[in-house]
DNA sequence: GTGATAGTGATAATGAGTATCGCTATATGA
DNA sequence: TCATATAGCGATACTCATTATCACTATCAC
């Protein structure tokens, strides 16, 4: 029986620890463990990443933890997740000119739009970081006009 | 044994079949099927809708022939897919202010930014659909300094 | 026609992510 | 200090979207 507790109340520790506590998410051990290696990774992480590191700083961990402390922390708004793949695919043709798009996160609608100050400012912002640009996207979430006069 | 041909060599038909068979992709009916499905839908659409709309303009279509095709479609480049949910998630803590990405193609490095004009810019965009923005996402694609440097 | 080959539908397999379950650790109260 | 309630845990069963496999069919070149 050794002291390993299991649920934390105090210790002001690192920036995300705090925040995690300020929004009242439980922390134990585990979850601290994970959410310090988040901070750590000064970019970005991924599932795999992450499980990988906390097996190796904690091998008892299970991968089921991992997931379920993302989880709560993304409801307890205390991490940003971006996607780089694709999910929810839409096709569609290609013959259409490039396009960003406005994405109403009431109805799911999707509004096309094209830019041209957009489109030059994305090549200047790519050569400024002596980057080569092959494609980009740009979406932007919200409501649309209908959704907003609704609520 | 009736005659339904399965690879069409000619027909000029339309805009994205002329495509897939300039690109040299080979065809079928039941592809012509999907391609025109994606065609028709002016905007965009989900594998759901796709499926659903071939399988009730030919009901003999199976659900592997509908990924096929788009699979093939990818491979051919003759459909852009956007994908807006989440797959390959990237975590990371909120403390750090908003920014956008330039994403490697090549080693997957990632590089913030934040430009302040680019900012600006999405809002003025948004405004001008009378659309609310909550939150927006630009992601560059293309090769980093380093790997460009290395092809 | 005859074989060679590409395309197809049904279905098995895969893999990421989630739910379940029995067990353990902690907190609280007598 | 012990008892009980409850949250968290690891292992693993499960789900669901996508892919691979396989036996069969249609088409093409001859």
């Amino acid at each position: 029986m050794a002291s390993s507790k299991k649920r934390i109340k105090k210790a002001p520790k690192t920036g995300l620890i705090k925040l995690c506590m300020e929004k009242r998410m439980p922390l134990t051990q585990k979850r601290k463990l994970i959410i310090s290696i988040i901070e750590k990774s000064s970019g970005h992480v991924d599932f795999e990443g992450i499980y990988r590191e906390a097996k190796k700083l904690d091998p008892s961990i299970g991968i089921a933890t991992v997931y379920r402390t993302l989880k709560l922390m993304r409801e307890f708004q205390v991490v940003d997740h971006h996607s780089f793949g694709q999910e929810h695919k839409h096709f569609e043709s290609p013959i259409k000119s490039h396009h960003d798009h406005l994405v109403c996160n009431e109805c799911g609608n999707i509004i096309e739009f094209l830019d041209p100050t957009l489109e030059k400012l994305k090549l200047k912002i790519a050569n400024s970081h002596q980057f080569r640009m092959q494609s980009h996207k740009l979406e932007i979430f919200g409501l649309c006009k209908t959704c907003f006069k609704k609520i």
